[in-house]
DNA sequence: AGCACGCCGACT
DNA sequence: GTCGGCGTGCTC
């Protein structure tokens, strides 16, 4: 006598096979088992799922086909796991298959039964706690932290300046779960790859080598297998990953802590769409498990939960080792005579910490020697002819290259529109200002009698494996004296020499159309200031320079004041006038065609039926417009934002609305997709 | 998403 | 005469 199943497999949010799929199976599986189930003339790997197979639009028994057989030797994914799931799916409008096989490892689909079988007995048993090393003695302030992490039951958002020690208060936080629990698990976020392998050390070392294990894309297949083997297996007690790993199997969960939770890599670009950190509060509520999000420049979701009382704010605003955050100089770059890159005061600074045998950074969020590259004599520009932008100078290599697309060609001799041999660059990038301090820097020596050192930087200069750490080491050991670079150089690192930080042109973020960039390039400008003055010892000289056109944007003046929460109250009642985020939620709807015009015509179409859905009422459903950059890779894209005073009746809409925007089918249209809470309009 | 089937242009 | 373009449709 077989039994009925129900499977989730992996099928994208818009084709006809929404939920669960119903097999037969000689043996009743739990929910949450990993199995191979044929799909069509393929064999696929599914999950065992929780509602009784036979819905309304159920297949005949008859119909059904047999389970392959479950994944031997793995538990099952937990009642959490899968309600984590089951709300993902269902808060960011995908498929549960999507969501869930999306967050298993891809080499989990591979293997075959004795292939795994290995797999699983290589994981071998847990290794006997590591003693621990010794540790720091606690700032007043962390005690503090640590005392309400201990008495109250969060979320609790860790606001600390850069420099005050919050990677310790997350190293105490886990270490109280294991006291109190030995067989306690701990999940640690952080925004972006480059920033695992120095927090990986800092767990490794305090806790031993095997407890650790790492989660992210940037992974090999079966490296990424063998720590989720080992965090679903309960032998590792600390997983520390990017977004992805909010999704790890941890079947003892104890505590979640996302490290600068204002970052936007939380978020999922593509596929269902998630907020990691969103997600990680969720699933802290859903297990039990205490979260800390940890920021010197918080999310201003996040800043306004606290003033709503929805999260516990802890405040360390001193730096360990009574150093003190840099002073702040704003020049008025009004004042220079026009085409000024460096003010004479921000060079002579410059200048003086070289002399001194200090670094400096120089920061310019934008890579490539020039931006355009234009004729003098006629109106080409170096357009990319696949995108709605143009494609980027690289004096180095000599190409024109696009960054949407990635489109290259190599720098034409003559303007291809009128042969014209002089064409120019217009704007700068990382390359150029490199090139430029050389030239103004070129007379100075450092202590040593040699001459001054400067480097860049960026997603260029350390695109080839192994550059990133190597250059990293040069800063550190200090034979760079000047260090030019990307967003990249102003998170995380913990350069001990660098005196003096300078954003040079800040601004063109300030007057964009999106009502987040305020917040962006504070968070940016004070995470870079941050980079000066970690060694006590020359903290009280340290600077962060910025040079900008609006010496009066409000910003400025809390930049100069290190003040944070005066910054987020006077933008959050801003938000609140216009009813922004977070005092509304949004949702886009974006779709990609051959053309714009179809991309409009799928946006109208779908916008003309949703007045009739559940919540329309208190949805406002605004007009489609083109996307910033138009068209990349030649596809047209264009988008439709929703907005609602409450976040319930705009989930009743777009559940809703689903089924309408699967119906809409139009030739030329390639995609489309809702986002949930995107992050940028 | 895969993977099929199906119907129209440039090649051995 | 076939190889192959991607449009349409199906998968328990």
């Amino acid at each position: 006598m077989s039994c009925l199943l129900s499977v989730i497999v992996a099928t994208p949010a818009h084709s006809a096979l929404g939920g669960a799929l119903s097999y037969r199976s000689e043996l009743p599986l739990a929910p949450g088992t990993l199995l191979r189930v044929p799909l069509g003339r393929r064999e696929v790997c599914g999950v065992a799922w929780d509602e009784a197979p036979g819905g309304p639009d159920a297949l005949a028994p008859a119909q059904l086909k047999e389970i392959l057989g479950p994944l031997e030797g793995l538990p099952p994914l937990s009642a959490a796991w899968r309600e984590l799931v089951a709300f993902t799916a269902s808060y960011y409008q995908r498929s549960l298959g999507e969501v869930a096989l999306a967050a298993l490892p891809p080499q989990l689909r591979a293997l075959d039964a004795a292939q795994l079988a290995r797999r699983l007995a290589r994981a071998g048993p847990a290794a006997a706690a590591a003693p621990v090393a010794s540790r720091p003695e606690l700032t007043p302030d962390q005690a503090q932290a640590l005392e309400t992490i201990a008495q109250e039951p969060g979320p609790f958002l860790l606001f600390g300046a850069t420099g005050s020690g919050k990677t310790e208060v997350y190293l105490r936080a886990v270490e109280a779960l294991l006291a109190q629990d030995p067989g306690a698990q701990a999940l640690v976020l952080v925004p972006e790859i480059n920033l695992t392998p120095q927090l990986q050390a800092r767990f490794e070392e305090r806790f031993g080598a095997p407890e650790v294990v790492a989660l992210h894309s940037g992974m090999t297949n079966p490296q990424r297998l063998r720590s989720w083997l080992a965090a679903h297996l309960g032998r590792a007690r600390i997983v520390l990953g990017t977004r992805m790993a909010v999704f790890a199997s941890l079947p003892q969960l104890g505590l979640i802590v996302v490290d600068e939770e204002h970052d936007p890599s939380y978020k999922q670009q593509e596929g269902a769409r998630y907020s990691a950190r969103d997600l990680a509060v969720y699933r802290g509520r859903l297990e039990g498990a205490k979260v800390i999000l940890g920021s010197a420049t918080p999310s201003l979701e996040s800043w306004h939960a606290c003033d709503r009382g929805r999260y516990r704010v802890l405040e360390m605003p001193t730096r360990v080792g009574a150093g003190a955050l840099p002073a702040v100089r704003i020049v008025n770059m009004n004042h220079q005579p026009r085409g000024t890159l460096f003010s004479p005061p921000l060079l002579a600074a410059i200048g003086q910490r070289v002399a001194r045998g200090e670094q400096s950074l120089v920061f310019l969020n934008r890579r490539g020697y020039a931006p355009v590259l234009a004729c003098t004599a006629c109106d080409w520009r170096s357009e990319c002819s696949h995108c709605s932008a143009f494609r980027v100078y690289h004096k180095i290599d000599r190409t024109l290259r696009c960054h949407h697309c990635g489109f290259t060609e190599r720098v034409p001799r003559a303007c291809p529109s009128c042969g014209n041999v002089d064409i120019a660059p217009l704007g700068r990038g990382t390359e150029r200002l490199e090139e430029q301090l050389a030239e103004l820097l070129g007379d100075l020596r450092r202590p040593d009698g040699e001459p001054v050192r400067i480097a860049r930087m960026d997603a260029d200069s350390t695109r080839l494996k192994g550059a990133l750490e190597q250059q990293l080491a040069q800063v550190h050991s200090g034979e760079v004296d000047v260090l030019v670079g990307t967003q990249m150089v102003t998170k995380g690192h913990d350069f001990r020499r660098i005196t003096l930080v300078a954003a040079v042109n800040p601004d063109g973020s300030l007057y964009s159309s999106d009502f987040r960039a305020p917040e962006r390039l504070f968070s940016l400008l004070m995470q870079a200031a941050g980079r000066a003055g970690r060694d006590a010892a020359h903290a009280a000289a340290s600077e962060m320079w910025v040079q900008t056109f609006s010496p009066e944007h409000p910003l400025f003046g809390a930049l100069k004041r290190h003040d944070y929460p005066a910054f987020a109250g006077q933008q959050l009642r801003e938000r609140e006038q216009a009813a922004m985020p977070p005092f509304a939620f949004q949702a886009l709807l974006r779709a990609e065609a051959r053309t714009q015009e179809v991309a409009q015509a799928f946006l109208q179409a779908a916008a003309a039926q949703s007045a009739a859905l559940a919540g329309a009422s208190h949805v406002v459903v605004y007009s489609p417009v083109p996307m910033t950059v138009q068209r990349v890779a030649n596809v047209e894209r264009s988008q439709l934002l929703l907005e609602s005073s409450s976040r319930p009746a705009l989930q009743a809409f777009l559940a809703a609305w689903q089924p309408v925007l699967q119906s809409l089918r139009m030739k030329g249209l390639i995609r489309w997709a809702v986002d949930v809470d995107p992050l940028v309009i």
